[in-house]
DNA sequence: ACACCAATCGTTTTT
DNA sequence: CGATTGGTGT
């Protein structure tokens, strides 16, 4: 058995496979076979050594990581993994808290808030206390709020600590945001880590049961843990020492997010009896690209000395060019895309185009819209934040936790009922003074439970009437929730709320959003169908910590657009990073900043990027950027590749949709490109571009159409010429490949 | 209370 | 340049 569970794994892979009986560190560098470790161990310990699934317990950051964790290790195991628990830590911590939920004192049903929700709480908290302090935005409030948070500092700490008159605001704020949260029976996402932390901390004999239920906790992306939740890792390994942390320094890229880079460094001064795992032998990409990853990251101060090999050979070497600006670079790098797509090198699903900020991916997405390439747009919009879900959403977390203030004030006047701000102010600030919810002063109102007058309120009778009819209407949709499903109650919801026919009035998007709203009814069918426990909780809570429909799967042909923070954890054969200038990669803020860490961040996240190719590598940057349009230099990360490893893209400053001489790239001494500190910014020798129109061509690269003398076949080239295209069509029968003008052609598409 | 218009604003990454 | 905020008028 042991020969058939390690076997194909490499001496450090197996060295950290078999360790199960102590505290371990897996530092694992991008593309060294981590996951196989971590199933691979997985397995180790039931079958080898005889542990019950029931008791192994793997925490992620990420639902995908979870997923395609539990995914690994089921293929592995054949289903005899049933029992192992996956999962991400808000989510395990979220589980928790609702079994746990009465000893905190804690509402079981409580409702989690996103970020929007903090957003919208937070915007009413400041206006309440009506201080108004310049440059303080409520995002900036609620960024130090959850760092706080994360470190598990909370509002009273805070306050001692502040230091000047922001601190102090903040604190106050603080103060504020965690009674409302209190009073709506609401967590945040820090909450749930930290309520987590509190319950092990202050009840032992609840610590004690979660150990002796998980006796082998493994941690995947421990780089990506804040100190809450390195905390709560100890706590609940405390008894046995046995931790397994897997991880990477220089993939860490989300201390934005108080990911604390200090707990997989320090791992060892915390743990000292821990085997530390080094897996250096990376099997993703050719030795140019890693060789340029390593001279990349080698000038970071903060990180874990690792020097990464391959037997992978050497490979092409890596593409750097630059655009005049960004309709340009994305002229590039699709024309490169429909060029080596057209020519069978590779297919569209092999690549990916990655970017720092999501605005880059306009000039992309309009270059494939004229290009005809397919593309998927990962997580830009995402599903649960848009606002008809939302708004439906809280609808249902309303009628699931009454007390959720956030959510009633979402939707009590949408679509608009008569209740005004004039109205919700004076309920609130009622609510506010009687420390209770709005939900509760309208039952105190209208139930005549208490001592509140109605005059008192000094509310109009027309909004007290109006008042009257939304709680009516919200007792009614209560009454569904026992006799229909999840998604009747939506769509009853949807219809009676009349929400469908305020939607239907904007007709602007109106297809769109219902489209979208159905797309939610099947959700929770499905969701209704595949849970055992599926009751409104429990499908409120998949929705804010699972989130999306996991990024609508990898399904056909299609170009990847992605932000190199959400790349992390992926691999393509063909890696294009767009945007390479200083300001862009590395980021402004983080160049602005007095902090250096934040530079090292970029510089990883930057890493993180180019270690995602397999085969190929392009670099682009672009002189001119963005509507102020000013030159940008090229990154200062470009001078620590050397040359050597380096071909410049032969462009310099012909038309670019002439034809695809640039792509044509040979090995040649560029004065245009200099990598030194001395550059100097070139002059663009032609006049602005003028602006492409984006024609929208009939055909696309896939297509299947009819000719009327060659008969069937496909697209399998395409190429815009003025407002006309050519195509590459491949027909049946032995006709082969024909060169066709689009406007000549009169194809038809058929399917 | 609501709809529309103007001005402003601030530009990262997200469980 | 785009989306969001604030103020206006009905």
């Amino acid at each position: 058995m042991e020969s058939v569970i390690l076997q194909g794994l490499n001496p450090q892979q197996t060295e950290a496979v078999k360790a199960v009986d102590t505290p371990l560190l897996v530092i694992a560098g991008p593309g060294s076979g981590k996951t196989k470790v971590i199933t691979h161990r997985v397995a180790y310990l039931i079958y080898e050594k005889h542990v019950s699934p029931f008791e192994i317990l793997g925490l992620t950051f990420t639902n995908k990581a979870a997923s395609e964790m539990n995914d690994r290790v089921s293929g592995l195991l054949d289903n005899s993994v049933a029992g192992v628990t996956i999962s991400t830590f808000h989510s395990f911590c979220a589980m928790l808290l609702r079994r746990e939920s009465e000893k905190l004192g804690l509402k079981q049903n409580f409702t989690i808030y996103d970020d929007q929700d903090q957003v919208s709480l937070v915007k009413k908290l400041v206006k309440q206390l009506d201080i108004d302090v310049d440059n303080v935005t409520p995002r900036t409030l609620l960024s130090q709020i959850s760092k706080a948070k994360s470190k598990m500092v909370g509002w009273s700490t805070y306050q001692e600590n502040a230091g000047n008159y922001i601190q102090e605001f903040t604190a106050k704020i603080y103060e504020e945001y965690e009674a409302a949260l209190n009073l709506s029976s609401a967590l945040d996402f820090d909450d749930l880590l930290l309520k987590t932390y509190h319950l092990f901390r202050d009840y032992p004999e609840v610590v004690s049961k979660y150990q002796e239920r998980f006796k082998y906790v493994m941690i995947d992306e421990f780089q990506d843990t804040n100190i809450t939740q390195y905390a709560i890792s100890k706590q609940l390994a405390l008894a046995t020492g046995n931790l397994a942390v897997v991880g990477d320094p220089n993939q860490s890229i989300y201390s934005w997010r108080n990911a604390d880079i200090h707990n997989i460094l320090s791992f060892h001064d915390d743990f000292p009896t821990a085997k530390v795992v080094n897996l250096d032998q990376n099997y993703r990409s050719t030795r140019t690209i890693l060789e340029t990853a390593q001279n990349l990251i080698s000038p970071n101060t903060e990180k874990f000395d690792q020097k990464l090999w391959t037997e992978n050979s050497g490979g092409q070497p890596i593409v750097i060019g630059e655009g005049y600006n960004e309709k340009e670079e994305a002229e590039m790098i699709i024309s490169e895309i429909n060029n080596i797509v057209s020519k069978g090198e590779y297919s569209l699903s092999d690549i990916a185009i990655m970017y720092r900020v999501n605005s880059q991916s306009r000039a992309l997405e309009e270059k494939c819209i004229k290009y005809g390439i397919k593309y998927q747009l990962v997580g830009s919009l995402k599903f649960y934040q848009r606002q008809e879900i939302k708004d439906l959403i809280a609808f249902l977390r309303l009628i699931n936790n009454p007390d959720d203030d956030v959510s009633l004030l979402r939707v009590i006047n949408v679509p608009a009922r008569g209740i005004g701000q004039k109205t919700l102010s004076i309920l609130s600030s009622f609510a506010v003074n009687s420390k209770s919810s709005i939900a509760n002063v309208l039952d105190q109102v209208f139930a005549g439970e208490s001592s509140i007058e109605i005059k008192d309120l000094g509310l109009t009778k027309a909004a007290l009437k109006n008042l009257f009819n939304f709680r009516e209407m919200m007792a009614d949709f209560k009454g569904y929730v026992s006799t229909r499903s999840l998604p009747e109650l939506i769509e009853i919801i949807f219809d009676q709320s009349g929400y469908k026919n305020h939607i239907m009035n904007e007709s602007e998007n109106y297809q769109e959003r219902n489209e979208n709203i159905r797309e939610l009814i099947n959700t929770a069918g499905y969701f209704s169908k595949e849970n055992t426990n599926d009751s409104l909780s429990a499908f409120l809570e998949s929705v804010s910590l699972v989130g999306d429909t996991d990024n609508l799967s990898y399904q056909g042909q299609k170009l990847t657009l992605i932000t190199l923070h959400q790349s992390k954890g992926l691999e393509f054969p063909v890696v294009f990073i767009s945007g390479l200038e200083d300001g862009m990669l590395p980021h402004i803020r983080s160049i602005d900043s007095e902090n250096p860490s934040e530079l090292e961040e970029e510089r990883r996240l930057c890493y993180v990027g180019v270690t995602r190719a397999k085969e190929r590598l392009y670099l682009l940057r672009s002189f001119r950027r963005g509507f102020r349009g000013e030159p940008s230099l090229p990154s200062r990360f470009l001078a620590d590749i050397t040359k050597a490893q380096v071909v410049s893209w032969n462009f310099s400053g012909e038309k670019v949709n002439q034809s695809n001489k640039y792509v044509d790239y040979q090995l040649h001494q560029d004065e245009h490109f200099d990598l030194g500190p001395d550059y100097d910014i070139p002059e663009y020798k032609d006049s602005e571009p003028k602006e492409e129109q984006i024609s929208f061509n009939q055909f696309k690269v896939g297509d299947k159409v009819a000719h009327k003398v060659f008969g069937d076949g496909i697209i399998i080239g395409c190429k815009p010429i003025d407002e006309d295209q050519e195509l590459q069509v491949a027909f049946k029968d032995g006709i082969g490949i024909k060169k066709l003008l689009g406007s000549f052609a009169k194809l038809e598409e058929i399917n």
